[in-house]
This record gives C-alpha cells, sequence and structure tokens, in this order.
DNA sequence: TAAAATTTTTAGACAAGTCTAAAAATATTT
DNA sequence: AAATATTTTTAGACTTGTCTAAAAATTTTA
C-alpha cells in the first residue's frame, strides 16, 4: 500500500514512536496531547485514524504504539528532518537554535529522491547538529545511550553529544556558556539541594541547574 | 499587517499574478480555475478571500487582478520557488524536467531569512534552469521580452533562452531533441498548413509543431 | 435586441483537523 | 469497595478548501 500522508498524520506518528522510544512504554493520549499541543479529543480523533490506515495499535483507554509500518514512516521523517537540519547549519550558515522550526516544515516535502539526494551532498552525515543519530537510508538507526549530564559523578570528566531539548532558548543558553558538541566538561560538585551543578569547562567554572544538566547527553 | 498565508492562498496569488502579467488585463474566473486545475465556484471563493484581505482586486463577474500587496507576495512566492529550483538542479544535480513539483512544495516553507540564505549560497542567480528570471531581495523581477521561436523567420538563428511550458513531458522532449538554453537554432523553413518548423541544431535537422516552437523563449 | 450560450456566483454539502463540553472508563484515595 | 479524581472518548460544532447543481449575470449570435 502506498501512504500518502498529511503533515499532521506524519506529525502524530513521529511524537507517538519518539515517546514510545523514550519510555518504552504505550503512549498515552494525553501525553500525545502535551507533545503535539493540542487537546486529547484532537488526538482520540487522529489516533483512531492512524490506527484505521495500520500505522498505531490501539486500545481504547490503554493508549497507542507505532506498528512496524508506522515506524518506518516516523523514522524517515525523522532521517528528513535532521538531514535537512544539517543542510541548513552546515550549508547555509544557520545556528543551530535556529534551525528546528524550519526543518519541521521541510521534512514534510513529498519527493522520492529529495532526501537521498540531499544526504548524499551532505556526504552522508550520521548525527544533526544538535547530536541526533541520522537513520540511514533503510531506516536503521543507532539510538542514544541516554547517559545524561545529571548523573555523573562529581570529579569525573565527560563530553557533550548531544541536547535533548532543541528549543532556541535552551540552545542560546549553551553557546553563552561555551557549551557545545564536543566540548570536554568536569563536574566539580553536585548540589544536594536542588541537583545544580559546578561544571569545569576550559578552566571556567559555571553553575548549571538540573533542569539544565539533564537535558544535555554526554559520553565518559 | 502582517501576512501569514495558506499554500492555497500563495498559489492563487501566484496564477492570478502570472496570468495578469501574461495578459495585461484582467484575469477570468476561468483562467484561473484552469491553471489552479479546480472549478469555478473554488476560485470565486478563494477570489472573495484574497480580496477581503486586500490581495486581490476583484468587481463581480468582471475578473480580478492582483494589488501591490498581493503582487509582492506573489513575487515573493516566485523568487523561492526559482531559487529553490536552482538548489535542485545546481545542487543536488535533478535533471531539469524533475524539479518543478518539489520547488512548488518548497516555495512554501515559511522562514524569515532561509530564502535569503540560499540565495546567497547559489551566488546570487539570475536564472532559474528553465530561463525564468528570479527576482531579487526586494522583489525587483525582469520580463521576458516573451520573442518565442514560432515568430522567427525563415533563414533567421537565434538562442533558446527560456521554456514558457516547465513540464516534465516537454523538457524531456528538448532533452532527446538535443534543445537546452543556450542552443543555436537556425530556423530553416515554416511549413504553411501547420505552422511547423525544420530547425537546424548543431548541424541536425529537426521538425517541430506549432506547439512545441511557441513554448520556446529566444533572443537573436 | 431578443434568444441562446457562456461565465460567474450562490447555496448547500463534504472531508480534514481542530475545539469545547459532557459522558464513559479507569485510576486513586479513603 | 465505594467515593473521588483523572483520563479518555464521544458528540456536536467550527474553519479551510473543495465540490455539484442551480441561479444570476454577461456575452454572443441570429
Amino acid at each position: 500500500m502506498k501512504f500518502n500522508l498529511s503533515q499532521a498524520e506524519e506529525n502524530y506518528l513521529k511524537a507517538i514512536y519518539s515517546i514510545g522510544i523514550d519510555t518504552g512504554k504505550s503512549v498515552n493520549t494525553n501525553q500525545i496531547a502535551l507533545k503535539m499541543k493540542t487537546k486529547a479529543s484532537s488526538v482520540t480523533d487522529m489516533v483512531k485514524k492512524l490506527s484505521d490506515k495500520g500505522l498505531v495499535e490501539h486500545k481504547k483507554y490503554k493508549g497507542a504504539l507505532v506498528t512496524s509500518k508506522g515506524e518506518s514512516i516516523a523514522v524517515s521523517t525523522l532521517r528528513s528532518h535532521r538531514l535537512w537540519e544539517c543542510f541548513l547549519v552546515d550549508t547555509l550558515e544557520f545556528n543551530w537554535d535556529e534551525v528546528h522550526d524550519i526543518a519541521e516544515q521541510l521534512e514534510h516535502i513529498k519527493s522520492d529522491s529529495l532526501v537521498d539526494r540531499l544526504d548524499k551532498f551532505l556526504n552522508f552525515p550520521s548525527y544533526d547538529p544538535h547530536g541526533d543519530p541520522i537513520p540511514d537510508k533503510n531506516g536503521v538507526i543507532e539510538h542514544h545511550k541516554n547517559v545524561m549530564l545529571s548523573s555523573v559523578d562529581p570529579e569525573a570528566s565527560c563530553i557533550v553529544i548531544g541536547v535533548k531539548d532543541s528549543s532556541s532558548s535552551f540552545l542560546k543558553f549553551l553557546d553563552n556558556a561555551g557549551i557545545c558538541l564536543g566540548k570536554k566538561i568536569k563536574v566539580l560538585t553536585v548540589e544536594d539541594f536542588d541537583q545544580s551543578m559546578q561544571l569545569e569547562i576550559e578552566s571556567k567554572v559555571i553553575t548549571v541547574s538540573h533542569q539544565i544538566s539533564k537535558n544535555l547527553y554526554v559520553k565518559k
């Protein structure tokens, strides 16, 4: 069957897929509504529609999960989104905090070969500007190991490999703090009271809230 | 006032603008319906909507014309479309017959700076792959002189500078006939009966119908 | 210039996607 | 386990853009 989905359908699939990946469980109507910034009743309608098309599995009152067909569409939308982000940053020289909303539109362009040609032009990148892995042509995607800066022990060092939140405000904060992908961070102390962290970055010391540290992916 | 138009609205504006440029007269409902591949009643509805927004001037039963606000939106959509076509052909190496439909989607991406950055990346091209002039950042656009191959006299030579029809089938025909932008064509004879032309192109002689010759822009 | 043909508009309907308000089901608390 | 709270679904409405069919206006023809 040939799927020609609306942007709305693709966005819902992406949301259900990514919440499912994050939580590993069936995805609730309210979780989807929150992510899609819409009302639960709208979600119910759309989930029913996607379910009728065989793209999600839904049990009334029990949440939804993407089927394998749904997953492959969601992954291909993610691939498109992330490749466009690479293009916007690497080729058009946008800053990493400017590209999310534009890529959100570009990801829905329908063409058999556009994304693959873009992939080739960009020399088959593995990660987007926010450190998210880019699925290959066949939908194979490497998943983040989900190690957050907030879980790093005092005295330990790590390298920033990604951001969980791609909002402009968060990314601008990181720019100002001198934090970007690949940067080495040493955790000096963690405050018991609010889990704020003292960090050493290139011999400068800064303090960040838990809100910040739990949105940064790092590796040892 | 800030205009945030739907893709449908932008497409109608583009259609009304370009038919208006071609004919120099008020644009009829049926002409728009033909171009938009829709019904006259749908056109009436949309024209009313655009008129309410001050983007077209409409007198009942007498056709429509874009206002200056409408024109500037139409021109900026054209600019976007043509720059994306350049990108698709020059950067992603699509053939010129593959890009129209994709650019038709890309032209509607909403971003303050995307098109200008694309323009810069492409080194401010003046013409798209079909020879159509690209409006500059301020909406200034050079118009074709509308000299068609069909109006060239026998024994005269000319250079192909554009195509009026950007359909894949026409462009594929041109590829097969060895006709591309910049190619020199000598008109040998014009048939009285059906206005078909004998052409000499790089010492090869071919015959083309009036349908073909009236869709090729040329210069002396 | 009256009749016929064509064009345009109106009226009413439909699909997609959203919303609010209320009902139904499930989960939590006591 | 009953009462309460929360979540989810249903019902009905609205918007955008489309359509068909019929009415109104305009243009063409005789």
